[in-house]
DNA sequence: AAGACGTTGCCATGGCAACAAGCA
DNA sequence: TGCTTGTTGCCATGGCAACGTCTT
């Protein structure tokens, strides 16, 4: 019996594959001003994990039932379209700072109370934003976006929904206008009903194999595995859910929170190999076309299957580790961005990403200890072992 | 005349020092759990602009007049202290997670009601953690810590103090206890009285350049000096009260926010050598004992003396320059960190320092703009003008 | 009965802007 | 009067823990 169901509504769409590319390449800020130093080194993670998380959920997916999908494809043309379609009001492209009344009036045409519709605040953000640059306005900072709307909606209610420890800000009370050009139908009161008939558990399930039923990789601690495997498990479903409601600025920041937050216990058996290739064979597994592992005796397959699937192209791995290597160092230099573009193409190595995930964890973690002397020797010396452990 | 007043009360303890000194060599993350991936770069800037801004408020300090020097002397003495004199209770060696009542009545112990009195959170935060650390357990975050505040100091206000844009959140109601370990006479009732008679208009000051006095170097926007010349006077305004305040973990963060935060469009005039110079001059002045600008004309000045200044070691600096090239790519490679130490070491070369203070965030900016395809050209066009121009 | 999990209240910090006080 | 600057209210987000519901 699963203990833990995810919910997959059919295959991700080309434009949200598209979008989650573009924030992998762009690193996820889109105007500049964000933008940190030491920015580099956490695109690095983010990349990498983005890759191996994505691919998960792309092969995680059943065939589409054909629910609710027409109303997430507009969605989608919409937030893609190009131009509003009246616009209320064009300036002449002179960027002027803010414009209180204008947003006012903007909220009044797109937005109105919806008793029991909940809607992600960076949402009707994300869509202020874009009114701001299609008529020229600087927009104001979230806090200030926030008086704006207590002024138009006076009654709007605050929501934390999402699953533990994630929750994100909802308003609660505001719905999307049916014809506006943000429509979209769950954040309208239209949604309301639809939902209803669409739970969660009536979708396509992606079910993980259940720990009992997990013979595990010998060398590794039981109690460990268990809590990385409950914490990887509750990764897989909320990626899944981030884009399964298109919140794609989500993904990102949430995979970087994921894999920068392993708690330092963990990381000793996340250098495990076995560990790796146990969720490399799973990512292969739903990659075949399996909505579950539960058909299928999980009893000693890890080991026997890793070994089969280390030895597919070991050299090929290893070589494109050091490519990976050379192009990260220079990257953390400063020197280009292109690494980014050849780990989307080297998508295949997903086993490789994931090790690399660890790798580059293991040692920033290392990094952070900033002992000054002989921690130079200290690192090489791991690394040697980490080197000879992926042989 | 002079718009701006720095107040400064004699020099710089050595124990302030050997703190400044333990927070750049730390990164100054005492417990490590805070280190992010990326935190070498962010430490690149922090120790470079630390070493600037602390060396300018070395020497632009005047001699000692003897107010309230012995209370701060005290408070170093009791932060630094090995033993509380009588720890709560004394677990041997098991760290335990939390325990609420310990912590009230360690309150109870070392902190009373005073009306008028302001303490920052943070000091309180601080003295909390050292009761942990001492007593074996884990500390709870700040908010938690907030709440047990609250259930112990009913009536406690909130205080948001600080320079524009740098507030601080502080109790307000609440004293050290005049025999607790953490007396400190300004957070206690005590330190009530004694603060009137210390406004820091009678304190010894440091006075910059009327703007208008200053004659600018060519090439350089009037406009754009002028925003800068602001913004880096509240600058070290700042710096000098946070050593003041004895809050050196503010100093690190606020060096990062300031230089992190110079806008865009100041970049260009940063990256110009006659600007860089000016403030290297300044320095300079108050290093020689001066602590006023205003007796000394400043017309022309800027340039002339930035030459000479320049001829003086121009070798060595270039020298310094690459050597210091080396040592930071090394250790945004994640390989050493005795770099560090060798620039704690060549603080003489400040004007080096700021240069490449200078230089280190144009190249993060450049490398925060995310160009996939020539960026790499683009980045060695640019550094091979910045040499030049160095030259 | 015990555990898992979503929701929510209280705390934290931080940005912006309004207000107030001091000063040229 | 106009400018500068400290203080504070309102908003934001986020962590922790308590509570209630539901499952095992």
């Amino acid at each position: 019996m699963p203990s833990c169901q995810l919910a997959s509504l059919g295959p991700i769409p080309d434009a949200v594959m598209d979008e989650i590319n573009e924030c992998i390449l762009l690193g996820g800020a889109q105007d500049g001003s964000e933008m940190r130093i030491g920015a580099g080194v956490h695109d690095d993670v983010a990349s990498m994990t983005c890759i191996h998380s994505v691919a998960l959920c792309r092969f995680g997916v059943d065939t589409p039932k054909g629910t609710a999908e027409p109303a997430r494809e507009t969605s989608y043309n919409i937030m893609g379209g190009e131009e509003m379609t009246q616009p209320v009001m064009q300036y002449d492209n002179k960027v002027i700072p803010h414009s209180t009344p204008l947003t006012l009036r903007w909220l009044s045409e797109n937005y109105e109370f919806a008793e029991g519709v909940c809607i992600p605040r960076s949402v009707i953000y994300k869509h202020y934003r874009d009114f701001c640059q299609k008529n020229g306005m600087t927009p104001v900072n979230p806090a200030s976006f926030g008086k704006i709307i207590r002024q138009k909606f006076k009654r709007v209610k605050n929501r934390r929904l999402g699953t533990r420890g994630y929750s994100t800000y909802h308003y609660y009370g505001i719905g999307i206008r049916s014809f506006s050009v943000y429509y979209e139908e769950k954040y309208s009161r239209n949604g309301l009903n639809n939902r209803t008939n669409l739970p969660s558990t009536t979708a396509p399930i992606l079910e993980f194999p259940n720990l009992q039923d997990v013979s595990l990789p010998v060398g590794v601690p039981h109690q460990l595995f268990c809590s990385f495997f409950t914490m990887y498990r509750t990764h897989c479903l909320r990626v899944f859910n981030f884009i399964y409601r298109n919140e794609l600025d989500e993904v990102k920041e949430f995979l970087q929170h994921f894999w920068k937050g392993v708690p330092l216990h963990l990381m000793d058996i996340l250098g495990s190999n076995a560990v790796v290739n146990m969720v490399g064979i799973w990512v292969k597994h739903f990659k075949d076309g399996n909505t579950s592992i539960e058909d299928e005796p999980w009893d000693g397959r890890p080991q026997t299957a890793s070994t089969e699937c280390n030895k597919e192209g070991v050299d090929e791995i290893i070589q494109d580790d050091r490519h990976v290597t050379v192009d990260t160092r220079a990257r953390k230099l400063g020197i280009g961005h292109s690494a980014v573009q050849e780990m989307i193409e080297s998508l295949g190595y997903r086993e490789v990403c994931a090790r690399w995930v660890l790798r580059l964890l293991t040692e920033d973690h290392k990094g952070q200890q900033k002992a000054i002397t002989s921690e130079l020797l200290q690192r090489y010396r791991h690394e040697g072992n980490d080197f000879c452990s992926v042989l």
